[in-house]
DNA sequence: TCAACCGTATTACTTGACTAATACGGTTCA
DNA sequence: TGAACCGTATTAGTCAAGTAATACGGTTGA
């Protein structure tokens, strides 16, 4: 059974968000296996103390992720495969960059020159793209 | 006289910040120079169709940030220092590259590797800040 | 079978962002 | 001085996101 133990219960953004990081966290460090049983809803939002309508919109989140499988009735279990679990890992990563850039957007932006490496970087990567080089 | 003229009415996102990245984007092309006498919140609005105090907001914002000063009852004036000019354009720069990642939190992230490649660069670099070095 | 679970759908409340309506006082210049 | 501008403040309307309240039908196992 997947434990809710250790949920960031004062974190930050939306509750559905966190309940779905969450999941993907465990799911990306193998915490989480194939098959593993999903607490219900219900669960999960007497354990959380929140609505269980938004543990439905996590969980229907991760569904669409493919990284649950949902029976009406029934119980939930992980869905993880080796591209659901990649998927995963990616996501948390483009969450992470999405921070940083926010963060830079709002300080004042002391580190221009690493916006500028960031900036002519990509321009690289898709250039050399184009090119058909790897390098 | 600043002008409106060119500005992307079916332009995206909330109008208030449409009007302040259009002066920005004067500013940093250095279009608008210092001195320039900004049109009044009701000419402004009259020209968009919007509301004066949609015009208000996004002057206030450009007044916070240097790019330009008010005087209640009096005419508005363009307020750009090298400073300044810097500041706009870095964040120009910072809004272009919050929409490139936005983006790629929504395309189901097929340049993992890119993004990859940002995250570890940008670790590098703080690294590298706190040992006092250069590279 | 039927009670106790389950997932699901509908609806409503709350909050913040964005914009508008309106009024107030300051500046300018003939 | 006073009309015509100006910037400013207050208040209200609109809309979407997040969450909650509630009810419905499906599954399971003693």
């Amino acid at each position: 059974m997947v434990s809710f133990v250790g949920f960031p219960l004062e974190g930050e953004g939306p509750i559905y968000l966190r309940i779905v990081r969450f999941i993907r966290a465990g799911v990306a460090a193998g915490t989480i296996v194939d098959g593993d049983e999903m607490p219900s809803r219900r669960v999960v939002s007497a354990t959380l103390g929140v609505n269980p309508n938004t543990v439905q919109k996590a969980y229907r989140m991760l569904e669409e992720e493919g990284l649950m499988v949902s029976r009406s009735g029934a119980k939930s279990f992980a869905a993880v495969t080796p591209e659901s679990m990649e998927a995963a890992r990616a996501r948390l990563q483009a969450e992470e960059i999405g921070r940083v850039v926010s963060a830079l957007r709002r300080s004042g932006m002391e580190k221009e020159d690493a916006m500028a490496l960031l900036s002519s970087l990509w321009d690289e990567d898709e250039q050399a793209e184009e090119r058909g080089e790897s390098e």
